[in-house]
DNA sequence: CTGAAAGCGCTTACAG
DNA sequence: CTGAAAGCGCTTACAG
C-alpha cells in the first residue's frame, strides 16, 4: 500500500498542492467548497499526514520526552511513576503529542546524553523533568541545549521564584493528624536529601512541627527497605523515642513497621507519604497520602504545552492531596 | 542557535553534501581522509542528524510503538509493565531507536485508531502488542495496516503456529511445587479469560494437575481484589474445599488470603503467578513466580528490531521463571 | 572517489 | 481564492 500523499489528492481533485494543506489544515486560503471536497478525498483515500514530513518542514517533532533516571528496580515498585505517565500521556494525545520515553538508570550522566541527542536530533519538542536534585544541572543544561522544559511539581510563581508545590500543604496534613492523635515527638524517615523536595517535606515537617511544639528528628534513608529498616532500628537503638513516624515512601514505610515490630514498638503510629496498594493491603494497614500524581502528570503537560505554543501559564492550581487514614494512625500512647 | 546541517559542513570542508552523508554514515563512497576530516568537523560543530529529514528520506521513523490497554487505575498498581517497559526501552535505545508510549484505558477501539493514526502517519516502524486476547483483532488489522508487529509474549514456532511461551513451564513450576507439599485439591483464581494467555494458564494447570491426580477447581476474576475476594468466598460458600490457591495476580492473592482470613481458613496455601513488593511485603509473604518481565520486554523488543531489519529470529529463549518460596507453602492439611 | 541533482511529503511566502 | 516554487535536512541513484 503506497502511502497516500497531498500531492495524490490535489492531482484527482485538479487543484494545487498548496490548496490542499490549506484545507486540510483548516487554514484560510480556499474557498469553503474546494476544502469540502479536499476533506472528503482525503477521508475516502484514507490520508494521514507524513508525521516526517510535517515535523520537517516546520522543525516541529510534536513528541516531548521524558527520561526517568531511577534505579530501574525501585521504578517498577512505584506506581507513582506509571500513574504520573498516565496523566501526561492523557494531555499529550488529546493534543496530538507522542510521549517519548527514556530509562537511564541512576548512572551520572546518562540523562545529560539523551537531552543533548534529542536536542540535536530534534526529536521532542520539550520534555519534563523529573525528581529534581539540589543544584540541578538540568535546567542549565536545557536552556543552553534550547530545548523547552518544565519543572515536574513545581509552580512557576509570580515573583520569578520557583517554589516546589505541596509539600509544604502535605506536610501540613500530615503533622496535624499526628498532632491530633495526640504526638508530641515524631520521626521523619526521609528520602535522599539531595532531592529537592525531599529537602522541602523536611523543612516543612520541621516548621509544622515548630509551630505546634511537637519534637521532631530526621534520618536519611533512599528510599529502599533495607535502608529505612536500618535508619528506624538505629533511631530506636540511640534512645531516641518518637511516637509516631513519617516515612517519605510505600516501601520504607513498610520497613520502618517490620523494625518496630522486630524490636517490639508496635504501637507506634505511621504515615507513608506515598499512597500504594502496599499501604492498602500491608498488615497493619498503613495511613498515606494520595498525591494524586496523574493530575500531576497532566499539569505538568498541559504547562509544557502551554510553554511550547508561548501561551501564556493558564494551569490551574494543584489538587490538593488526601490523607487516607488506616489503621497505623494510632493515638500517642500515654506516658 | 541555528541548527548544524551537513550543507555546514560540506561548505566549510569543500566537499558535497553527498560525500558528507556518506562519510557520517558510515557508507562507502568516500576516502578515508573526507571522511575523517567530514567527521572531525561534525564533531566540532555539534553536528546530530535531524531526526525528521532523516526520517523523510528513508522512510523510517527509528521509532516502535506500545498501546498499554489495561485500565490506567490497574497498570499503576502491576509492576509488570513497567519492568516490561524498562527491558524494552533498554533494547531499543542501544539500538537508536525511541519508544513511543500510549494509555489507552479499556475501551474498545481506542488502540485501533492510534494504530490506524501510527502507520499513516509514519510515527512508528512497528509495534509490540501486549496482552492478546482471544480472537484478538489486532495481528490482522496491523498486517492490513502494513504494520509490523510482535505479540509479546508468543514464541514464534517452526511450524508457523503460535504457542504462548513460558505458561506452560510456569504451571508445572507451580502445580509440582503445591504437588510436593502434599496438595491434591487445588482451586486456580484466574485473570479475564478473554485474554489468551489466562486461557493458556488454566489449561497448562489442568494437565498439570492431570498428571499428578490433583483435583482443580477454576474461578475466572478480573485482577481486581475485590473480584477475587468474591471468587474465593464463593468458593468457600459452595463447599468446595482446595486446600491450595492459585492467583493470577499478586492482588488477588491478597484479596484471597483476606477472604479466607474471614472465613477462619488461614491454613490454606497459596501462589501467585506474578510476584511484586505485595507478596514480598504483605502478611503472611506470598509465594510467586518471579517471571522476569524485563527480560520478556527485551525479548520482544529484540525481536522486533530483527523483524525489521528483515534479519532471522536469533532470539535467546525465553528466560524461566523462578519461583520465589514464602510463608504461604503451606503443606496441605492432614484431613 | 567526488559532485550535481532529484526526491522524501509536507508548509508557506510569493505572485497572479 | 488559486497555483508555481522554494525550502525543511537528509539519502541515494546517477554521471563524471
Amino acid at each position: 500500500m503506497a502511502r497516500v500523499t497531498i500531492a495524490h489528492i490535489a492531482e484527482r481533485l485538479g487543484v494545487s498542492k498548496a490548496s490542499v494543506s490549506y484545507a486540510l489544515n483548516g487554514q484560510p486560503g480556499v474557498s469553503e467548497a474546494t476544502r469540502a471536497k479536499v476533506v472528503a478525498m482525503a477521508a475516502e483515500l484514507g490520508w494521514h499526514p507524513s508525521f516526517s514530513a510535517r515535523a520537517l518542514s516546520r522543525s516541529r517533532a510534536d513528541a516531548i520526552g521524558m527520561v526517568l533516571r531511577r534505579d530501574p528496580a525501585l521504578l517498577g515498585t512505584e506506581p507513582y511513576y506509571m500513574r504520573l505517565l498516565e496523566g501526561v500521556e492523557d494531555v499529550l494525545s488529546e493534543a496530538g503529542q507522542s510521549l517519548l520515553l527514556r530509562m537511564v538508570g541512576t548512572t551520572p550522566g546518562r540523562d545529560t546524553a539523551v537531552y543533548e541527542r534529542w536536542a540535536g536530533e530534534g526529536r521532542v519538542d520539550g520534555v519534563i523533568v523529573l525528581d529534581r536534585a539540589i543544584d540541578d544541572p538540568r535546567p542549565e543544561l536545557l536552556t543552553r541545549l534550547g530545548l523547552p522544559f518544565v519543572l515536574h511539581g513545581v509552580l512557576p510563581s509570580t515573583e520569578g521564584t520557583e517554589r516546589i508545590e505541596d509539600q509544604h500543604r502535605d506536610a501540613e496534613l500530615i503533622v496535624s493528624h499526628l498532632a491530633e492523635l495526640g504526638h508530641r515527638r515524631i520521626a521523619h524517615i526521609t528520602g535522599p536529601l539531595s532531592l529537592a523536595h525531599e529537602v522541602d517535606r523536611r523543612d516543612a515537617v520541621r516548621q509544622e512541627c515548630a509551630v505546634r511544639g511537637i519534637e521532631v528528628d530526621f534520618a536519611e534513608a533512599d528510599y529502599t527497605f533495607d535502608t529505612a529498616h536500618t535508619r528506624v532500628t538505629e533511631l530506636l537503638a540511640a534512645g531516641i523515642r518518637p511516637t509516631a513516624l513519617v516515612f517519605s515512601n510505600d516501601v520504607m514505610a513498610v520497613a520502618g513497621l517490620r523494625a518496630l515490630a522486630d524490636a517490639d514498638a508496635r504501637d507506634l503510629a505511621a504515615v507513608s507519604w506515598d499512597d500504594s496498594m502496599l499501604c492498602q493491603y500491608s498488615s497493619p494497614t498503613i495511613t498515606s497520602l494520595e498525591r494524586y500524581p496523574d493530575r500531576a502528570g497532566r499539569r505538568s503537560a498541559a504547562m509544557l504545552l502551554e510553554l511550547l505554543d508561548g501561551r501564556s501559564w493558564n494551569t490551574a492550581a494543584p489538587s490538593p492531596s488526601t490523607l487516607v487514614v488506616r489503621e497505623t494512625s494510632r493515638p500517642a500512647a500515654r506516658p
